[in-house]
DNA sequence: ATGTCCACCTGCTGGC
DNA sequence: TGCCAGCAGGTGGACA
């Protein structure tokens, strides 16, 4: 669920309680999510400064005084949720600060992860090392789609090539830029390649400003939805009018997931 | 190397 | 009301 924009909407939400804080308690509910949940989790944090909240693609880092670096990643259904009045359901990872603020990670299907690394070697953990680049800031490179025979679909969800694209954002940006997403990779025009560099970071951009795109599970940090998924184009209209063109969007599945595009507008 | 599937897990919805 | 099938934002690893 938790695509480029939520993560960051979420990190962008923990960065005032947590950074600059000692954290005071660190409680892990449970012993592994979709891996285990490191052992010492408790003893490396408990009293270590957050120096800096940070996102790399779909991952959430936070920093301490200590030299080390915790990877959060949310899976499909995990959420953050800041200075919870109750406790739920699936909340399995506890943090609180110095100042009594808390933040709590709940994941009912436990897709996500929690690992704790030398910051040093950061770059090097098997999680981190395969990623592309980000999609915001400098242009997209598309380059690497040359030469590749899988469905330009499959090459945009390849976190190797761009890191961060989901299911979502990847049919929203192949809309925006007249591309179906089953268009052989390596056949897709650069005329029509410098539309979807263009479209990705743009499609981003919109997404992080309305604070993520809800569907089930995904909510800001104080509870508050994302509002992102009034504004989608083709994701979940199935037999809808296109907004271009008036056409029914089509979903088709290509390697379990679902795609949805304009039969009429996408080429 | 490249592309395709499955598995991991819970919760919700819609049909009967 | 109950049961069951199908579906969901991700992704590492097994396979041909």
């Amino acid at each position: 669920m938790p695509e480029l924009p939520e993560v960051e909407t979420v990190m962008r939400g923990l960065r005032p309680v947590l950074e600059g804080r000692r954290l005071a308690r660190v409680e892990a509910r449970r012993p592994d999510l979709r891996w285990p949940i490191p052992a010492d989790l408790r003893q490396r944090l408990t009293g270590a400064v957050v120096t800096g909240i940070r996102r790399r693609a779909k991952y959430g880092l936070v920093d301490t005084d200590r030299g080390d670096t915790m990877i959060l990643h949310l899976g499909m259904s995990g959420r953050m949720r800041v200075d919870p009045e109750t406790d739920e359901k699936h909340d399995h990872i506890v943090i609180e600060t110095d100042e009594g603020r808390r933040a709590v990670l709940n994941d009912a299907r436990r897709f996500g992860s929690v690992h704790l690394v030398s910051t040093d070697a950061l770059d090097s953990h098997f999680l981190m090392k395969g990623l592309g680049p980000e999609p915001l800031g400098a242009p997209v490179d598309l380059s690497g789609f040359k030469g590749r025979f899988a469905p330009v679909k499959a090459l945009l969800l390849d976190q190797r090539l761009i890191a961060g694209l989901g299911n979502i954002y990847v049919c929203e940006a192949l809309f925006d830029a007249g591309i179906r997403p089953t268009r052989e990779g390596g056949k897709v025009k650069r005329t029509e390649l410098a539309k979807l560099a263009a479209a990705i970071p743009e499609v981003l951009e919109r997404a992080i400003a309305a604070g993520g795109s809800t569907l089930r599970d995904y909510r800001q940090v104080a509870g508050e939805l994302g509002y992102f998924q009034h504004e989608f184009r083709v994701y979940g209209r199935e037999g809808e009018a296109c907004l271009r063109c008036a056409a029914p969007v089509a979903r088709i599945v290509q390697s379990g997931r679902s795609s949805f595009y304009c039969p009429s507008c996408q080429k």
